[in-house]
RNA sequence: GGCCCCGUGGUGUAGAGGCCUAACACGCCACCCUGUCACGGUGGAGACCGUCGGUUCGAAUCCGAUCGGGGUCGCCA
């Protein structure tokens, strides 16, 4: 026999709902008992309803009420009445309206929860993810994951709108040697042999190309072993998406029509700008140090090479004559940072690799004309007259009032410290408006970089994206300055998502690999299938993978994206809850040919002894 | 892998060598309270301060190691 556990949502309940009889059930959100009548508020999916016991008119109900704590699954039914004048609440969605409770069951009884389910009271992350499963009942992940819905059904009716069929790839493939650290799994029928699973589903959706699925996406997961971030997990998800007979453009403006669908619909009132501009990688990494800059704040960097060349300060003379070049950036009333922080912005330059950074302060209000010696401030003051000082204060855009923060040396050193800087700064001053989305595109990615490490020179984007037809004779010579059709999407400081024109011709992507260093018979074993793929008639064709999680933190408001994934990792890769990874059976080890490297076998008799000693 | 930060009752914090046989708020338990909605009142239980070792007459407080977590750089085609 079965009966009916629900009639409603408990936050669908309204005025209009008065009369009806309903039947709930949910979670105990709070209890106010007050000697006899009692209150409760009863939680599930669709949100919070008041539930009332009076014990003279239903004395078995509220003595199962009385029982009730807090997170037992509770139903019940009862009559949907309006409350009485002046106990209405406008905090609640259904404040105008009250449940009579008629009879009430127990359908669970719960522990008391290690942390508080009905507030959003800070709490240690890793009791979080022990406990998820309490944690998605809180009112933040519950929200983030209908949020994530619904970008994603966002995401799957656009494509399909656009004429994108949704194709499944494998998630065991072949392992690829370029690129991050594969996940690896060994494999059980092949001794010795191993399946890498997908960094992304990069070569599927190429080959997918060929095949005639002119237009492609996937939500994919993806999976990459290397050190986590607020903004990394080992595995996440990305829309994939894959178009034939496209350029560059084509991609571009369809990532942006489908931003600006999501932003429409899931947060029409921020703002978000009407076309996103493009910026070149040259022009970014001037302009602000970096291939993803925040352009929700100024704080633009500027050349002061010129000014400075003849000037008696050999911190930056020396810098210029070994090549490199003095930028710096101006901080409206910036004059205001003490000594202490200024240090700071030292301190944190010398973090990032550079012997320091120079800094002016300028004192009164106004434009820079005039400037006298005493209202003049910096550690350098003493090489530059107020005039050459105001000179670089005004190539940077600044007035009287602020701080000047100035690198020297080479471009690659003081981008990356300019970069931090103005990130530090734009934090600390609370710049960056909240409620912008501050998207542009960055394109003109160098093809390859110099791998010291390796000695090699390697695919900034991968080994399959078309370099510029012009720039194919550099190859060979200066693959330096070689550029390509790579391409990335960027909001508010962060990468969203990268993509590219691919290689379609056989010739061309031979040629790359042999500027990556790969002989003939290396590639046809590591990508033969590609290039035999290739002599079969591939359609030109590109595309770009925006990141899921990330679009979702961006949506949400979140700067971490462990707050937009039901069960994500910690920033060693583990899960608190479920345990793993863990060790396996010794027989599980037999199956797959594994037999543990002695450094291994010594890691797991000091996690068995650490855990026999706690115990 | 480098650097930095954090680790005190169930949760969040206070505590910065002896005043701590550890304090506060929330939660929990009991009793009281019939219109609350972060209900209210009274009383109570609950941590030896992540772990190990050291300095000291004396350590939650200092030092070292270790474990766990986080940030950042490297890394992330």
């Amino acid at each position: 026999m079965h009966e009916v556990l629900k009639s409603h949502g408990c936050g669908e309940l309204r005025a209009e709902h008065a009369g009806e009889q309903v039947t709930l059930a949910g979670w105990v959100h709070r209890r106010r008992d007050h000697g006899g009548l009692i209150f409760l508020d009863l939680r599930d999916s669709t949100g919070l309803v008041q539930v009332v016991f009076h014990p003279e008119q239903e004395p078995a109900a509220s003595a199962v009420a009385a029982e009730v704590r807090n997170e037992y699954v509770l139903g019940i039914h009862g009559e949907v009445t309006a409350r009485r004048a002046g106990t209405e609440n406008p905090e609640l969605s259904t404040g105008a309206i009250e449940v009579l409770a008629a009879s009430a069951e127990i359908l669970n009884a719960a522990e008391t929860p290690p942390f508080p389910v009905n507030q959003e009271t800070n709490v240690d992350e890793v009791t979080r993810l022990r406990y998820r499963y309490l944690d998605l009942r809180r009112e933040r992940m519950a929200g983030n994951l209908r949020l994530r819905h619904r970008v994603v059904k966002l995401m799957r009716d656009f494509m399909d709108e656009r004429g994108f069929i949704e194709v499944e790839t494998p998630v065991l493939n072949l392992a690829t040697p370029e690129g991050a650290r594969d996940y690896l799994v060994p494999s059980r029928v092949h001794p010795g042999s191993f399946y890498a699973l997908p960094q992304s589903p990069q070569q599927w959706k190429q080959l997918l190309m060929v095949g005639g699925v002119d237009k492609y996406f996937q939500i994919a997961r993806c999976y990459r072993d290397e050190d986590l971030r607020a903004d990394r997990q080992p595995e996440f998800t990305q829309l994939d998406v894959e178009m034939a007979f496209v350029e560059e453009e084509d991609i571009l403006d369809l990532t942006e029509d489908l931003y600006h669908r999501l932003a429409e619909e899931v947060r029409p009132e921020w703002t978000i700008p009407a076309r996103f501009p493009r910026f070149t990688f040259a022009e970014v990494m001037e302009r602000y140090g970096s291939d993803k800059p925040d352009l929700r704040y100024g704080l633009e960097l500027h050349d002061l090479t010129g000014l400075v060349r003849t000037a008696e300060f050999r911190v930056f003379t020396q810098a210029i004559e070994a090549g490199g070049r003095v930028r710096g950036f101006a901080v409206p009333s910036g004059a205001d940072v003490g000594r202490r922080g200024l240090d700071e912005y030292v301190e944190l330059a010398r973090a990032a690799g550079a012997s320091g950074i120079v800094w002016f302060q300028f004192a009164g209000e106004g434009p820079l004309d005039g400037l006298t010696a005493d209202e003049v401030k910096s550690p350098a003051a003493r090489f530059f007259t107020p005039e050459q000082a105001a000179a670089l204060g005004q190539a940077c855009g600044a007035r009287r009032g602020d701080l000047l923060l100035i690198a020297a040396g080479p471009d690659a050193l003081s981008s990356k410290v300019l970069d931090l800087l103005r990130r530090t700064v734009a934090e600390q001053r609370g710049l960056a408006d909240p409620a912008a989305l501050s998207f542009l595109f960055v394109t003109q990615f160098p093809a390859f970089e110099w791998d010291a490490d390796e000695e090699k020179w390697s695919a900034v984007h991968h080994l399959f994206t078309s370099p510029f037809t012009d720039d194919i004779p550099l190859l060979e010579r200066d693959p330096g300055s070689v550029r390509s059709h790579a391409y990335d999407i960027v909001c508010n400081g962060q990468e969203i998502g990268s993509g590219s024109i691919r290689i379609h011709s056989r010739e061309v992507q031979l040629a790359v690999l042999r500027t990556l260093g790969l002989t003939l018979d290396e590639a046809k074993l590591k990508f033969g299938h590609m290039l035999e793929a290739f002599s079969y008639g591939a359609p030109p064709h590109g595309g770009i993978a925006p990141g899921i999680d990330r679009t979702v933190a961006l949506f949400a408001g979140e700067r971490d994206i462990r707050e937009v994934i039901a069960f994500p990792k910690t920033k060693s890769a583990g899960d608190p809850m479920t345990g793993a990874p863990a060790p396996v059976s010794e027989r599980q080890l037999r199956d797959v040919h594994i037999r543990l490297a002695p450094d291994a076998e010594e890691a797991l008799a000091e996690q068995r002894a650490g855990a026999a000693s706690t115990e």
